[in-house]
DNA sequence: CATTCAGCATGACGATCGTCATAATGAAGT
DNA sequence: ACTTCATTATGACGATCGTCATGCTGAATG
């Protein structure tokens, strides 16, 4: 390992830390919920070093969106292409609106941020690759009229996620989320998800 | 009129110009993209009078939400009631899923500001009411498993609007609009997600 | 051992935030 | 006219925001 490639490798890993931060504390709090001091304090440093990685919070808030949601994309397209049609489509809607993961703060950025990147134009542009990318890998997982089903999938699943966010009673989350797989998935459903306590 | 009647009714008056120009503001720039200041001034006010009417900005936030809220399910509610379920239907989701509406500031409060009120609890809790009210709508016009449809089609509505807006293309957002509304509306077109087959 | 230099820390700036104490205003009651 | 009272305006506070100029540190170079 050369040494000016460790440095450079060191770089990149701390700009990393600063996404990943971000990615958490931004799907948390919300984009402007967030300063930079409290990203740059969740990747264990202090808040003068942001601007040697990123030339605005802007910036930051674009390229955290375009990475998380293209991680998205590529899992699902990932997933689309292992396993057979259906499966894939099963597995990719069940990962999606998994009660666990939408409480969590690891769930897609469409729902935690959506209105947050719409208002932002460079963070808007950052993900359009991102958003084909996710219609795409639905698209290869349906039968018949793919992009129109595609679409409205999408739609549904970031919907209920969405509300199933929103709804204080946790009786009506769940019905969300179960309504909406039950929406998407053929009507062969197979074992329903087990009782989750509540958050 | 009585004197005393007419100084609360101004005092009324001024109270909901306040919460009208926070509702537009906190739909376009989000809660925390605006300030105290900016509602206020979008009222004709200055900021200082603002805790005269509201014992803070989260009780605004959250009294926003829900009287924006309870608008729409009113307006829901009095529409499924005047016209024939199925036109009733037709009438709310073409309205919810209209282009000119999603693109300006006075579509649903869900899709703009939901991940804001999520994080909110005060928000939260009092939107519960006005979400079972559009729900009770949305069920009253549908057939069969009314309150699975319901729930779907809402996380679809929502969801379309979500990505519409977010979408950098013109084109892509028509297209989720429109995916959305065949997908929810019953067979005039095609084979509609709700009672779609298995393949 | 001295020098260089990249990466991070420190500290500060103007601006804006939410909040409140207080003054100005103007109509109502006596 | 004088007082009362409700409503709004003014101005200020501490805190936090995004941003940047500057100082420190520790390893690579010669």
């Amino acid at each position: 390992m050369s040494p000016m490639a460790e440095a450079t490798h060191r770089r990149a890993e701390t700009r990393q830390r600063i996404l990943t931060a971000a990615g958490h504390l931004f799907r948390k709090h919300g984009v402007d919920g967030v300063g930079v001091d409290a990203v740059m304090k969740e990747a264990g440093l202090t808040h003068g070093g942001f601007y040697l990685h990123f030339p605005s919070k802007e910036a930051l808030a674009a390229e955290v969106s375009q990475s998380l949601l293209e991680n998205a994309a590529s899992k699902w397209l990932e997933i689309s292409r292992t396993v057979d049609r259906e499966a894939a489509l099963e597995r990719i809607v069940r990962y999606y609106l998994d009660p666990d993961r939408v409480a969590s703060a690891h769930c897609c950025p469409l729902t935690t941020l959506g209105p947050d990147v719409a208002r932002r134009s460079t963070s808007r542009e950052a993900i359009g690759g991102a958003l084909r990318g996710m219609l795409d890998a639905l698209a290869s997982c349906l039968p018949g009229r793919k992009r129109q089903l595609a679409l409205a999938s999408l739609s549904t699943m970031v919907g209920a996620v969405v509300l199933a966010r929103l709804a204080d009673d946790p009786d009506l989350s769940q019905s969300f989320l179960q309504a909406a797989a039950d929406s998407i998935l053929p009507v062969n459903r197979s074992a329903s998800a087990a009782e989750r306590p509540p958050v």
